[in-house]
DNA sequence: CTAGACCTTGACGCCGACGTCAAGGCAACA
DNA sequence: TGTTGCCTTGACGTCGGCGTCAAGGTCTAG
């Protein structure tokens, strides 16, 4: 299949096709005419980049699993460096969140002081040091 | 007191004060020389900059509050459109939570499913369809 | 008088993941 | 044969929040 096809099949932009390409994460051969050509492993690729850019990888954290489906695996996570990838994902969103819930905590004491300014009279003198 | 010791004393860059100030978040007054002059209602005005920055307030976010500050209020949150900033960050704070809860069960169980491949023979026939 | 520290504006660079446009080649159909 | 629709490469634009450099003006101490 030509890259319209292709592009067509997995949702993506032809331009975003061949910025995969620019980055090493797409192969093509080329017809005569000098067009890219695809087969279904590449279509089982981008398939595979989407989905784990749906989750919030970046393009370079597919990388591993590009290349372990590209070796031959049944999965492009069939590799330990896909996994390692997995868990360095986990720890990341874990730091994340934690820092959004103290992020949030202090938002929200901030919003309950400041509206309880406007209506009440007076700030309450209690200190708003929640623990999760 | 000159850029360079307002940028010392919040600790932030003499180029990011001449950007605040190209933004329209921050005023100066001009010596004969042309040198930027600030009080210290800039520099309050700056710390509130940077502390609602810190909570991963875009600039334009903190715009309210430094309007709510520059028309006199005693803090930057004295002003309903601050309150609603807190609002509406509170609100994409526990859609962003939401959202990272979801990607790192699929992820979690990905990597164990992938785990569990390599060590045991079989892939378990259960779904893992974990509700939160 | 000069070195050095401070200040000015202007402009380009960076990151990530592309969008969009330009200028042209190739293929198929009426 | 001409039009339409696909394809090619190349290059600039986008967004946010600045970093960094260039080329110059200003002020102060020695």
């Amino acid at each position: 299949m030509r890259i319209g096809e292709l592009a067509e099949r997995t949702g993506v932009s032809t331009r975003t096709l061949r910025y995969y390409e620019s980055r090493g994460l797409l192969e093509s051969r080329r017809a005569v005419n000098g067009y890219r050509v695809y087969g279904d492993g590449e279509l089982r690729l981008v398939q595979q980049i989407r989905a784990l850019q749906d989750f919030g990888f970046e393009l370079e954290e597919t990388r591993p699993f590009v290349d372990c489906l590209r070796a031959g695996h049944p999965a492009g996570d069939s590799c330990p460096d896909s996994l390692d990838v997995y868990r360095g994902k986990l720890a990341e969103i874990d730091a994340l969140m934690d820092r959004l819930r103290a992020v949030r905590m202090r938002v929200e004491a901030e919003l309950v002081r400041a509206e309880s300014r406007r209506q009440g009279a007076s700030v309450p003198r209690c200190e708003l040091e929640g623990r999760t």
